[in-house]
RNA sequence: UGGGGCGUCGUCUAAUGGCAGGACAUCAGACUUUGACUCUGAUUAUCAAGGUUCGAAUCCUUGCGCCCCAGCCA
């Protein structure tokens, strides 16, 4: 209790950058950057990474550039790229002229190469890439000095040179930062800092032969940018050492610093780029935009939105401790953006059959509803009511246990906007299921309200007998398992939910609902938060996804009671 | 096994020598023409053991646990 004026601590990054600016590193500058290698989509936890990035500059007058650190021609690919920046952009963060290419610095990077040569601190190795492991020794046993390390400047100078020229096949040749075959740091045994790689890349075409690694580029790709805070994942921590000593034997002046923080894991999911990357080749999901994939254009076609992505960034924080954020945090995300935006609608996804046996056949009444309960600025709607209906096939149970306030044989419910009905007869087909109810309803509880002021507990949504039909994709969890990666004998793709997609074809849907355009969102009452598929869905024929189911405490309770 | 990093409610995250706070989850209740939303209340944590101190999550020591590193991937 008490006064709550508690100001939210600064994450470790923000203070230092506060730090930096107190002293006046960097002349006061925040200049980030958000660096994707092209090789597959962007998932949820670089959104995180974005986030931040973006969000950092934001918060300290700086910038932040796009730059995709392409030097691993074999992987990457120009429709990766693309993905990308469509993922930026609709994530709502602009890089506004800043969009860089680490190939692009390919010359830059050679002549640092050379000049790495020209100070000693670089040589060119011939060991084979088997031979070069044998050499770096283990964690516990040393590295051993290359027989190549002593190679003169010249020497270097000119093998290197040829290696750009394209003479040597693959794996001939290497060249490596001089550093220290014994350090107890395995990054630091003479790391290779370019390798031979006849490929085509996909910017600069055939014009290398040779490709700089991710230790020499990113570092100096960072200086030539201005970064000053250089922020990636824990995994880069080791790494961090072989930035600096890069960065201090070739870089004079201010230069950027290397901050780590721990990547975002989710249950029930996978996040690295390989595993996703399976399940899109193995036809385990649809592609990298299947609604049940992490990834930023699968949550984007589920119908996540940009802002419940930022918050979810915001919620689930910065630090260095293993993160693993349940996926409830995104949900509650989601549903608390959607609960203010989405108007209602009523859609009945497995239909039952009620007819109103004391209401006028033929007859048909414009019944108004609201869009949205909380807001009355969003309108309302007419909903055709007549004889005939569909109610939630859930929603009825012949025998209801304690607690169930839906309809039943001899109960009274509520339908949304309409009446007031009673169940009078259950009729079933000859295997016994129920096909059709028979009830009764009350004319003077229009619009929902009993004027004797007898109250019903239950509520149903309902759609009028000639509702059309739509196709409904019900998403869950794409995995059964909270960590589906914790089992090393069995492969992840074992733990996949069976039930992760349901397609309901024969759902019927109030008749506005067949106009919804591509992409417009609609809470179904008492049901989830739909997005009409952009890529499915035709005009006049939407196919509608769930992006999140409503709260369900009823379920919950069921759950509980055995069972 | 050598090196690096990290240990605060079930999960995230604050507290920077001075009342362990917030969010999510969970539980209970109120409200309700969505068993939704909203509101109210409750339970739950400083990895362990020593030490320094009037006072320790915070400083020191020793353990323990988890994560990362042995690609010519990033």
């Amino acid at each position: 209790m008490t006064t709550t004026n508690e100001t939210q601590g600064l994450n470790f990054l923000q203070e230092i950058i506060e730090e930096d600016r107190r002293t006046g590193k960097h002349a006061g500058r925040v200049h980030t950057r958000f660096p994707p290698e092209p090789n597959g989509y962007l998932h949820i936890g670089h959104a995180k990474s974005i986030c931040l990035n973006f969000g950092l500059a934001q918060q300290y007058g700086g910038k932040c550039n796009l730059r995709f650190d392409d030097t691993n021609p074999v992987t990457e690919d120009t429709d990766y790229v693309e993905s990308i920046q469509r993922d930026v952009k609709w994530l709502g963060f602009d890089w506004e002229d800043r969009k860089y290419f680490a190939s692009d610095y390919f010359p830059k990077l050679y002549d640092f190469a050379v000049e790495l040569i020209k100070q000693g601190k670089a040589y060119v190795c011939s060991l084979s890439p088997d031979e070069i492991r044998e050499y770096r020794g283990d964690f516990t046993t040393p590295g051993r000095d290359s027989p190549y390390r002593n190679r003169s400047v010249d020497e270097n100078l000119d093998l290197f040179h040829r290696m750009r020229s394209g003479e040597f096949p693959d794996g001939a040749h290497t060249l490596r930062a001089k550093i220290d075959m014994t350090s107890p740091n395995p990054v630091l045994r003479d790391p290779p800092i370019y390798r031979i790689r006849h490929a085509h890349h996909h910017r600069t075409g055939d014009a290398w032969p040779i490709y700089p690694l991710y230790d020499f580029a990113h570092c100096l790709s960072d200086a030539i940018e201005g970064i000053t805070h250089s922020v990636c994942t824990l995994e880069f921590e080791n790494r961090r050492v072989l930035y600096d000593w890069i960065v201090d034997n070739l870089i004079k002046g201010d230069r950027p610093y290397q901050y780590e923080f721990s990547r975002l894991n989710l249950n029930y999911t996978v996040m690295s780029k390989r595993k996703l990357l399976k399940l899109v080749n193995e036809g385990f999901v649809s592609g990298w935009d299947d609604p049940r994939m992490m990834t930023i254009s699968g949550l984007r076609r589920r119908g996540f939105t940009p802002k419940s992505l930022r918050d979810f960034a915001t919620r689930v924080g910065v630090s260095k401790t293993q993160q693993l954020i349940d996926m409830g945090v995104l949900e509650l995300c989601i549903r608390e953006d959607l609960n203010e935006t989405a108007p209602r609608a009523m859609a009945v996804l497995r239909p039952l059959k009620v007819v109103l046996e004391n209401y006028p056949e033929g007859q048909v009444e414009q019944l108004e509803v609201q869009n949205h309960p909380q807001k009355p600025e969003m309108g309302t709607r007419q909903v055709p009511f007549m004889r005939e209906l569909y109610i939630e096939a859930d929603d009825f149970m012949e025998d209801p246990p304690k607690g169930f306030f839906r309809l039943a044989p001899g109960k009274e419910v509520r339908l949304r906007s309409a009446y007031f009905i009673k169940c009078e007869k259950v009729i079933k087909d000859a295997a016994g299921n129920v096909v059709e109810l028979r009830c009764s309803y009350d004319p003077a509880t229009r619009g929902g309200n009993a004027p004797d002021g007898r109250k019903v507990k239950g509520t149903l949504h309902w759609v009028p007998g000639n509702a059309p039909t739509a196709e409904v994709r019900l998403y869950d969890r794409l995995f059964s398992m909270e960590d589906p990666e914790a089992d090393e004998k069995r492969e992840f793709t074992e733990f996949i939910n069976p039930d992760s997609l349901q397609v309901l074809r024969d759902a019927r849907v109030e008749p506005m609902l067949a106009d919804a355009p591509a992409e417009s969102r609609f809470q179904f009452e008492r049901q989830g938060y739909f997005y009409v598929d952009p890529k499915d869905s035709k005009a006049g024929k939407p196919i509608f996804n769930r992006t999140v189911t409503l709260k369900d405490s009823w379920t919950k309770e069921q759950g509980k009671g055995g069972k």
